[in-house]
DNA sequence: GCAACTTTGTGCACACGTTCACAAGCGTCT
DNA sequence: AGACGCTTGTGAACGTGTGCACAAAGTTGC
């Protein structure tokens, strides 16, 4: 299955599950495309990656594609989660209610600062970064949450995998190498901005490039 | 340039800080391409759209370099920015110290919550969402960070594209529709866990997959 | 000044992702 | 039963992105 096919599917699943609770129970790909904000073909092509679960003139039902997806996706079975500093970021993940809802379990929250140790975030015992490794091997920990400072990244990347963790979420503006079998993906919001501004600037600089270009047609039609 | 070239270049601008603020002067496409993780021709070919900023048989001046990319983005100019929504993942980007390091200065908070009016958050007080257009046009803002619930997160959009916000980055767990001109990315936090779960679980299944393959074998050698 | 070495910038081939367009299949209506 | 309308699933064309490989261009050493 292709990787953009795969980044898609949580998005027709939200769609879906939007569908569902308001009682809609088959959809077609034309519909379902829209309230995912993709192009129709595109949709049933990725579906067609889970097998042939349309039916042809009438569409698919909701429910049914529903667990489809669900299973595909592995969320069947709950996965547990650990998050490693919590800071500001740290904090308003491990108190973010869509984890929960969507099969992933806080199981632990970590932290390196002493005087943070004990505190309770989100009904949970902030534990320290010392015994890592004890709570991932005991809890069965498969994913981690990276929301440290840019510094630290790169060690706790280092000791969630040897500790055995395989997949890492990382929020901590920083380039961390992981080895082969280990799935990395980040999120930075800072870069996300800078895509932004640099969109913004270029509809601004295109607006003055239009201003420039009928001065020179303006000069032209004064000159000639 | 392309898309995926604009998306990589704050990359790049991390990696050069990183270097000048280690004193280094000169580096190559191989070690700057080994820093941002990506390909050493992928890296030569981001930089060629900017110009031909390097010397054959050196590499690149880092501070130089940095400028050029700085100026490409558009930070030589700051940013100002709205957050609505200043629940636990408001707060936690308002506090966000690397957006102003990066030249985004976050200029107004805004809550629809009468409760939450003139908390001080991060050294600005919370104002009411009623206000929003006002505070997008006294403020010159021209991007938006959307931190609401998901069920909130059209009215504001549309709210602030009326308002003249044209770069929107949206944190809610919704999709939303803006007109044509108006930039929109997204941050999904289980979105992204769910991409990880995929890949988790196919390593698991992989390795059961082999298994499976290996009892055949064995049952095959029993057989045969 | 020239040869040897290093590194950039880029043409080209390939892989990946997207979109169009349409045949195949299902339901409905007469 | 057969014709008609609708929607899926997919082959094929297209566009974008990636990576190799190498000529061009600079530096260093003698």
């Amino acid at each position: 299955m292709p990787e953009a096919t795969v980044a898609r599917l949580p998005l027709y699943l939200r769609a879906l599950t939007t569908l569902a609770e308001r009682g809609v129970a088959t959809v077609s790909s034309e519909e379902l495309a829209a309230s995912a904000g993709v192009n129709s073909a595109k949709l049933r092509k990725d579906l067609s990656y889970l097998g042939s679960y349309g039916t042809r003139g009438v569409g698919y039902e909701v429910d049914f594609l529903r667990h489809q997806i669900t299973r595909e996706i592995g969320l069947t079975q709950d996965w547990a989660v650990v998050i490693v500093g919590i800071g500001n970021l740290g904090h308003a993940l491990a108190n973010y209610g869509g984890f929960a809802s969507r099969g992933f379990r806080i199981a632990a929250l970590v932290d390196a600062d002493p005087t943070r140790l004990g505190e309770e975030v989100a009904g949970l015992n902030v534990r320290s970064a010392d015994d890592l490794e004890q709570i991932v091997h005991d809890l069965g920990i498969a994913i981690g949450v990276v929301a440290t400072p840019a510094r630290a990244a790169q060690l706790v990347c280092d000791r969630l995998v040897a500790a055995g963790v395989t997949s890492i979420l990382n929020f901590a503006p920083a380039i961390v190498q992981v080895p082969e079998g280990v799935d990395l993906r980040k999120v930075d919001l800072s870069t996300e901005l800078q895509i932004l501004a640099y969109h913004e600037q270029r509809k601004n600089g295109a607006a003055l490039a239009l201003t420039a270009e009928q001065a020179a047609e303006l000069a032209e039609a004064v000159n000639g």
